[in-house]
DNA sequence: TCAACCCATACGTTTTCGGTATGCCAATGG
DNA sequence: CCATTGGCATACCGAAAACGTATGGGTTGA
């Protein structure tokens, strides 16, 4: 059964003769009289009624006819609808993220992302840093919206931004009255972390601050993300060093200072599968990037 | 884009390999590869992700590949229901008939057909004699049941029975009285008459009736149907002579009696056009037969 | 009876397809 | 570290299928 022979077909019961079909197909009479005889020939039964003024459709014929045109719209479609997802004008690109950046990036990302990709099924999950990496890696998640990124021979990096690290600690606490906090001032203090580096990259930069101004801070609890560090902090279990957009959406109660002498920020980035070739991603590292130079 | 290779599209990504795919086609691996990487550069996008332990559709692979199968599968859908219409598995049987005719005969018809032709669409239509062969011609009935049968060059004829001329009167009509009646008794009585021979062939074995017996009876009136007949009949207006299957449904009052000396019959037929060689045909045929046989 | 129209057949040419042989690359194992 | 294995890609050749040109045959209509 070829495609080739469907369209002829189809050509010839629309013309309702092989000269005219044969016209329209550019192609000479004879060649299409018989591949219309050969397909005949393989369904087993006359498909035509030979008039002397041209050929009609037997019961048969319109039996095929209906399923044959719609197969052959079916192979179009298809081609089409595969070179549009290569193109990005059409498909579904699935975001993982994490919420401390998603609560301050979606509202404008979405948006954003509809007008740089319409047709585009879009889907987000918030996920952890290690889910994220898996699922980057088994491609159920097309991007992920990291901080920092990911490190992974086969898992692609554009940093897209970076957010300074400030302390989060309940309003009543003496430090609030400052407006900057000085280092060592958080010596001894009792902190509030996040999960270690070999689960989460985001605490080995907290770590590394600390440690490059000799500052120890013993850990009052490990939580699994931000807002619960948050949480703690408000209920007086510690303090919390967390990128500056975790203000968004944080508890009232809770207020942030910057870090005297610490300019150290923590990198926003895309990260992506090295062999996703994707157009869908290039768009959506330039929507995230314009939302977060605004922010 | 033809379908061959839609064909081993599919197959390639349902084993998610080429060599595995080329196998379950009898094939070797190598134009296999070709032709994978032909479809790939008719699309003009990769289809596959080639890593080294086989082969991952890309998303644009993925988006054909619902289609290409959908497509696939109507192709041999479409072969299958072309060789079932042809076969006469399936399709569509229409038939036209007269009312008399079918009021006896339809109600055993029917499930005789749907018994004999299962998963056909029957159709029927009641129609005047003239319609009946305009439609037969047109081909938007396939088969008529008649009575006597259409004489035309295009028109194949199945004598499958005949009905015996009755006389029709009202109950309280002197002649109701005899078993039989004899022909000269009708000299001279008022005729309800049928559409003239050039409309209905009917009329014409009537009037070769009365003809043979040197009867002449002025026409009363010409109505279209028997059964407008035995209205007239039944109002006094005169006598029908009228096939015997008249009987059923006859409205109250009017009886039949045969006529003595004249064992004229009207010839049952199916009809259809000589280049209709649907086997519902015969199919319809035999059931026809069978049920006239039990009339 | 002739011309026009339309489909079918015949034959030579060209395209395309499939098979065999072989190369390349990465992962695996001693 | 090298050899082996598994999988896809490339090259070339023979075979099959399709297309075009030329032509035949049947029917219609002037």
């Amino acid at each position: 059964m070829d495609l080739r022979r469907l369209r002829y077909f189809v050509a010839v019961a629309e013309a309702r003769s092989i000269g005219k079909a044969a016209e329209r197909l550019r192609m000479a009479q004879p060649p299409l009289s018989v591949q219309i005889r050969k397909l005949e020939a393989e369904i087993g039964a006359p498909l035509f009624r030979r008039g002397t003024r041209g050929m009609d459709l037997t019961e048969a014929g319109q039996a095929l006819l209906t399923r044959a045109s719609e197969a052959l719209a079916l192979a179009v479609d298809g081609a089409e609808a595969a070179r549009a997802v290569a193109a990005g004008r059409r498909g579904r690109l699935s975001v993982g993220y994490m919420f401390v950046l998603a609560n301050a990036m979606l509202p404008r990302l979405i948006p954003e992302l509809r007008r740089s990709v319409p047709g585009v099924d879009l889907d987000f999950a918030e996920l952890s840093a290690s889910t994220r990496e898996a699922r980057l890696l088994d491609r159920s998640v097309t991007v992920a919206l990291c901080m920092p990124a990911i490190n992974h021979p086969e898992i692609q990096v554009a940093r897209i931004g970076a957010q300074r690290f400030m302390l989060a600690m309940p309003i009543r606490s003496p430090l609030a009255r400052l407006g900057t906090v000085p280092m060592e001032r958080l010596q001894g203090r009792p902190l509030i972390a996040l999960p270690p580096p070999e689960q989460d990259p985001a605490s080995s930069a907290v770590a590394a601050l600390l440690r490059r101004h000799q500052i120890v801070m013993p850990i009052a609890s490990r939580v699994e993300t931000v807002h619960s560090a948050l949480s703690l902090v408000l209920a007086g279990e510690g303090l919390a060093i967390v990128p500056a957009c975790a203000k968004l959406g944080a508890p009232r109660g809770i207020v942030f200072r910057p870090l005297r002498d610490a300019a150290d920020s923590i990198d926003v980035a895309v990260c992506w599968r090295r062999d996703s070739q994707s157009p869908l991603i290039s768009r959506f590292i330039k929507c995230a990037e314009k939302v977060v130079a605004r922010m």
